[in-house]
Parts: structure tokens; sequence; C-alpha cells
DNA sequence: CCAGTTAATGCGAACCATTCTCAACAACAA
DNA sequence: TTGTTGTTGAGAATGGTTCGCATTAACTGG
């Protein structure tokens, strides 16, 4: 099987973040690169079983914090329910969480990040993260 | 000690509430109304005991549990510590969070809102209710 | 004001997502 | 290839929060 180019990204990333490149990680990464919806660690977990059989539980949650850590990853903390991980190359984004089927929609708004800035400001403070969920429902 | 309008306005929130009212509800929701920070359940626990000896700290997760569940008492889930709680007597605001003193600050942007309306209007969405917090740290 | 009905409490056990421990193992550098 | 050091897996531990259940206390309606 020859390198391809989606691997080298993924392994260039996973170096990027000074972390040795290893099979579980490769898979790790990979299962949020390919992801089109916000898994949580356990779906994580187990789509990365499908790449390589051999990825624990743990493995799982110390590599996505490591990779968050480092911001390669994000991590999605719900409202209730088990942290969701993204990958961190989208650009910057907040998210809306629709309350039936559990689906989260990505958003950007430069307008609210303006004004997130300049509430702060007005208060003495610089924002460092900010967290900015909507939750949802499908409009009548 | 004769009753007075501050017991009397616990008491019919309580009621309002469609709960019971004993000794334990009015003083962790006493705890609340006197806060003027934002504790977590054990800190209100410790404080309603000064109230009232005799208050549990399951009394108190289920008492915040359910005021919270009927709007009475707001719930503050922070990244990474435990949760605080706030009454939620005053006017919507959101939150920024003094990353190095864990103080909190409310603020309110009705600009803010409105594009929030506004996103998820955009995406055929309707607001049930929202999340922000600025995760800050002191403008140097 | 009392008894009955139903809700609320306290205690500790249970839960659940996540983190840790540590011996076995695998990356990388020389 | 071998040494050094980072990584892994398995399961135990953690920490915040919730639950189960026997006991106790609020609110009826009489």
């Amino acid at each position: 099987m020859a390198p391809n180019t989606a691997d080298q990204i993924i392994d260039e990333t996973i170096r990027a973040a000074g972390l040795r490149v290893t099979r579980q990680r490769r898979a790790i990464y990979r299962v949020l690169s390919d992801a089109e919806d916000h898994p949580d660690a356990p779906e994580v977990h187990k789509r990365a079983q499908a790449y390589d059989s051999k990825v624990s539980l743990a493995t799982t949650y110390r590599t996505l914090a490591e990779l968050a850590d480092k911001g390669v990853v994000n991590r999605l903390p719900l409202e209730g329910e088990p942290t969701r991980f993204e990958t961190g190359d989208a650009p910057h984004h907040d998210h809306i969480i629709d309350l039936e089927s559990g689906e989260v929609v990505e958003f950007m708004s430069a307008e609210i990040e303006d004004l997130q800035r300049q509430v702060a400001r007005s208060h003495g403070y610089e924002i460092v993260f900010h967290r900015l969920q909507l939750y949802c429902r499908k409009k009548a």
C-alpha cells in the first residue's frame, strides 16, 4: 500500500503537535478528518477501531485530549451529554445544536465575534476563548 | 421571629415552582438570592447549612435541579469545573469567566441576542436557549 | 386541628464520563 | 539495532452528580 497524500498530512499534523506518530493516533485523527458529524469519544473509538482494531478507549480519550490541547482538535462540550469532537483545521465557528436530533450545525458570525470582543473589552477583559451554542428546534 | 417579606417571597417562589415549601428548599434558595457570586452545588450546600444545619448534599443537588427545571434558578455549566448556579429572577444575561480568579461577571447584549436569533433563523431554527461564555483574562 | 395521602429528605450506594497507574511495548535517534 | 523515551492497554480510580429506599414532613379534606 503506497503512501498517499492524506496519510502524509495526517502524520504531519500529529508530528506538528509534538507527538509521535502511532497507528492509534493516525486512526483517531483520521476518524475526525473523515467525519461529517461531531462524534463523542466512545464513537470516535468505535470508528477508529474500523481503521485499526488495536485502539483502546483510554488512548482515544488521551489522544483527543492531547490533540485538543495542541489546538489540532476542538472539544465541543454539550449541555447534559458527553463532549463531542471536531478537527481544528476549519476556520473558527460556533454551533447550533438541534435539540431533537442532536445534530450539530456550524455557523460563523464576524459581527457576533466583534461584539463579544467589545463587551469583554468594556469590562477590562480580553477573550482567551469563548463558547457560543444555540440550542434550537426546527422552525415551525 | 415574625415573618418578613423576603421569607414570604422565597416561599412564594418555591410554591410557584410547584414544590412543597420545606426548610431545606428555603435555605437553598435563600443562599442563591443572597449570593453575590455564582456558587457550585457543594458551596450552596455549605452555605445552606449555615441557615439550617439539616440540609444534605443530595437534597441540594435535587433542589437546584428542580428549581432549574422550573426556571427559578439558572445552571451555569463551566468548562472543566463543576456547574455553578444563580437565581433566575435577574433579566437574561451571559457570562464572562475570569480564567485566573474564577470570578464570573454578567453582561447583556441585545445586539448579540438579535444576531443569534438571526443566525438561527437563517438556518431554519429557532433558539430554545443558548449559552454564551467568554473565558477571559484581565486586559494588560 | 387531625389523619391520611403524597412528596421530600438523608444516607450511602450507584453512575458515568473521563483520567490515572503502571507494566509491556513501540517510535525515533544514533 | 539498540537504547531512550514516549505510548499503549487494561482496569482501577476519580469526581461530580444522581438514585433507591426507608423515614419524615407538607399539605389536604374533613
